[in-house]
DNA sequence: GTGAAGGGCCAC
DNA sequence: AAACGTGGCCCTTCAC
């Protein structure tokens, strides 16, 4: 494709290329960088287009890569790239908003982001990929070469190739948008692409801002681990080799203990009747009859935190900001939610020595607010169930409150199994649990697990006509959305009884997940408007639990910040049901 | 040597 | 015969 573009190299040409962009409403906007990562490269070129002449800006003819941010000849750029009022097209915004924001020292705001769109139109296909490549292809029929992309961006001069990549992958963004727009209007789903939209700017500050981890402390703690670890090993090996023939003269036979085949090979020559898996909840009702699948599955326990949560994740401490900076991918799954990786501050161990490693700077404080039962909220308001709202309504303990419904008691007579039995299904039925799974965990009769949920579905008639409505209803039309009106299409073979369960269950709990999701995506923006021009700075985010970081004396009105906005996020989807936000200031990441 | 698949387990 | 949803990371095993 032919692209006409401009190079950019002096202030004049920037002041007379904005202003003509600054003409149009949707501008396709790219970098190039010579690192992925903001802290290590440099910024090389922007580039901007209004579909039909492309701005290709050399940042190195306005200043060396650390005095970017104070060059005022680059003003206009930065206003324009902050300015609401031009949509900026980009794929992977999150990328381009992470360079701007920490090389130019401007927020991207007003944004399209057709990575973003390509998902939410996908609506869960797992066969689509969405690279710009495969966005292009699909949507405006145009094959992109992008061999350019991994090219050498840090040389004095650019290749002529270079620059027309660059800018052909700004000019295509229009035709793009334009394709998707459409898309997103004809299915419904321009209400959830703006709150895509609205949240990539907290997200991309969020990763430049990472998180700090005490190394000292994680050291520490992970020398106990490991002498935990050693003891538990051996201990494991030598009650393993006693069943194995080799365990000769010349001492016991080395079994590999992270090995399934070998472990399992040993257990069997023991005797132990070994289940198909042997995963942890398969074996547990062996330890107590067999002392070696008890130190199997503690042997399992301390094996994952070292490995898992050992030394590795200090490599990720990047050395300019002593700090953690992971990967956030803000619609990690289908139903909307995030994953993160690289590493993974999403699965950190709820153990208190491993949290307590994440600590506020110096002089610095952690503000740390989490939901309240909000996916039981979120179904308590779809379903309507008047019973279960009371539940929440009433402001007492919710567990034992729908503990006293099902079980006819008054609230202060629930025993403690009887609340753990509703703990148990409240949890279970957001998932689609069945009566043996539920028997499984709670140790009842596959009888008794059927008549407690009888009595549970009695107890709240609306909720269990809601899930099955629902259920019903998706099947035929093989689809479920959530508050935001974010698309899940189902695949399944109804001939299947498997895959109709499983889609079933799935369809059954995408929008509640997704709805929790698409209220922390609100809270999001909600908080990053109102922390401008404070001290407090987006940390980490756990599904359903955000953590600020800020000035010692201002923690208090950042809670209060925080709780607002999280609270109001919450009471945009749902209405029949309050909002709970449970914040507290720390000075470590522990209740 | 590298990469994918499978099993297992951490979080919510 | 009945198997609870979403992710990422680590390990072993096995194919190339």
């Amino acid at each position: 494709m032919e692209v006409y573009f401009q190079l950019i190299k002096d202030v004049e040409g920037l002041k007379t290329a904005v202003a003509d962009l600054r003409r149009s409403e949707f501008i396709g906007f790219d970098t190039e960088t010579t690192e992925l990562d903001p802290y290590k490269g440099e910024l090389r070129l922007v580039q901007l287009s209004d579909g039909k002449s492309t701005q290709v800006i050399d940042l190195r003819h306005f200043g060396s890569n650390g005095d970017l941010r104070t060059n005022e000849a680059l003003q206009p750029l930065r206003d324009l790239i902050s300015d609401k009022a031009n949509i900026k097209i980009a794929h992977n915004a999150k990328f381009d908003a992470k360079w701007v924001r920490h090389h130019l020292g401007c927020e991207l705001d007003g944004i399209f982001d057709t990575y973003l769109a390509s998902q939410l139109i996908a609506a869960g296909d797992s066969e689509r990929r969405h690279s710009l490549a495969d966005a292009a292809q699909f949507f405006t029929g145009i094959e992109l070469d992008k061999s350019m992309q991994v090219s050498d961006w840090s040389s004095a001069e650019l290749s002529h190739s270079q620059i027309e990549y660059a800018a052909r992958d700004a000019a295509i963004m229009r035709q793009l948008r334009d394709e998707m727009a459409d898309r997103l209007g004809r299915d419904d789903l321009e209400r959830v692409a703006a709150l895509e939209f609205d949240c990539l700017m907290p997200i991309a500050e969020m990763e430049l801002n990472g998180v700090h981890l005490d190394e000292t402390r994680w050291r520490e703690q992970l020398d106990k681990v490991k002498i935990a670890q050693a003891k538990t090993a051996d201990e494991l090996q030598d009650m393993l080799s006693a069943g194995v023939a080799q365990a000769s003269l010349f001492g016991r036979a080395e079994i590999n203990l992270d090995s399934q085949a070998q472990v399992t090979d040993a257990l069997v020559n023991l005797g132990v009747p070994v289940p198909n898996t042997t995963r942890a909840w398969e074996l547990q009702p062996l330890a107590e009859t067999y002392p070696v699948v008890a130190k199997l599955l503690e042997y399992r326990g301390v094996a994952k935190s070292l490995s898992s949560f050992g030394e590795n994740i200090l490599e990720f401490i990047e050395q300019k900001t002593g700090r953690i900076h992971a990967d956030f991918r803000q619609i990690g799954a289908p139903t909307g939610r995030f994953s993160c990786s690289n590493p993974n501050l999403q699965q950190i161990p709820h153990d208190k020595q491993y949290r307590r490693c994440f600590t506020a700077a110096e002089g610095k404080r952690l503000v740390i607010a989490d939901y309240s039962q909000i996916e039981l909220r979120i179904l308590a308001d779809f379903s309507g169930d008047e019973r279960f709202i009371d539940a929440f309504v009433s402001g007492q303990d919710f567990h034992a409150a729908t503990a006293s419904q099902v079980f006819g008691v008054k609230p202060k007579d629930v025993t403690d199994e009887q609340r753990s039995f509703a703990k148990r299904l409240n949890f279970g039925i957001v998932y689609g649990i069945g009566a043996s799974r539920f028997g499984l965990m709670t140790g009842l009769s596959q009888n008794d697990a059927e008549n407690t949920m009888r009595k549970y579905f009695g107890t709240f008639r609306k909720l269990d006509e809601y899930l099955r409505n629902e259920g019903r209803r998706l099947l035929q039309e093989r689809n479920a959305r959530t508050g935001s009106g974010r698309l899940l299409r189902l695949r399944f073979d109804e001939n299947d009884r498997q895959q109709t369960a499983s889609a079933r269950r799935y369809g059954i709990n995408m929008p509640i997940q997704g709805t929790s999701a698409d209220i922390l995506k609100r809270s999001l923006r909600l908080l990053h408007d109102q922390m401008r021009g404070t001290s407090a700075r987006l940390v980490n985010i756990v599904h359903d639990e955000i953590i600020v970081e800020c000035n010692a004396d201002a923690a208090e009105a950042t809670a209060a910040i925080l709780e607002n906005a999280m609270c109001s996020a919450g009471q945009e989807y749902i209405t029949k049901v309050p909002v709970k936000v449970d914040v507290h200031v720390a000075e470590e990441w522990s209740k």
